[in-house]
DNA sequence: GGCTTATATAAATGATCGTTTATATCAAGA
DNA sequence: TCTTGATATAAACGATCATTTATATAAGCC
């Protein structure tokens, strides 16, 4: 597996809210699933499936205290990572879907560009 | 737009191989489109693509410079996160799609606890 | 204005993914 | 072994997304 595919499959593991906000919510410490469907307001077969594919992909993992499953970061650098990554996020202007550069009124339309009639 | 969502639209476009692989060939230079085309082996088409949503996200900008059209990263600390979320991506040593630890036969198989005929 | 090269857009398609609903496993206690 | 609380899995559904194929715009040259 390359560099590019590597990335690929972590940004797409990291490129879901429920699974960020899973992660900001454990952050540094242990927290069961209890909590964190309580903390996020999420159901918790949906908190299950995410923290499946995040342990899967081995950015956390598990310890079972009785009942309780305790997930935790596997590497602490994650933190360090996505605070960077925001800052990149941040720096962007419009959150939006299209850059006002290129959602202007084609100019094409004042022209004599159309097939037939023109 | 909180910090989660921000983040996971970052995610969302840095999680594909093709848009990674364009980011590091354009590196903190400028790159022309059949440049990318040429040197990834992709479709014109899909480089078009590809280059159209890292603008409309402001991963990229553009400068033309006669029927050329030359793309380059806006933010020079992508490089810089990207080579933090690789050493991530890198220690994790699995990189199949499941964790050994969750993929055992199943213990109950050789238990009672078929619901009929057990 | 036509012709050529460079780039962008649109429609169509197949695959992937997040969420819900329903159900199963697991540990503990009586 | 039955029950209860904690967690995991499975099926189904809708939505999103990457890719291809086909076509349109843009600039430069004659």
């Amino acid at each position: 597996m390359d560099d590019a595919h590597k990335l690929q499959h972590l940004f797409q593991t990291l490129g879901d809210v429920n699974r960020l906000k899973i992660i900001k919510f454990i952050g540094n410490k242990e927290k069961s699933v209890s909590e964190i469907v309580e903390a996020l307001g999420l159901s918790q077969p949906l908190v299950s499936h995410h923290l499946r594919i995040l342990r899967e992909r081995e950015i956390l993992h598990t310890k079972r205290n009785g009942p309780f499953i305790y997930y935790k970061l596997k590497n602490g650098k994650l933190l360090d990572a996505l605070g960077l990554s925001l800052e990149i996020a941040s720096s962007t202007k419009s959150k939006g879907r299209c850059d006002p550069m290129f959602c202007c009124p084609p100019r094409w339309r004042t022209r004599s560009h159309k097939k037939k009639g023109g």
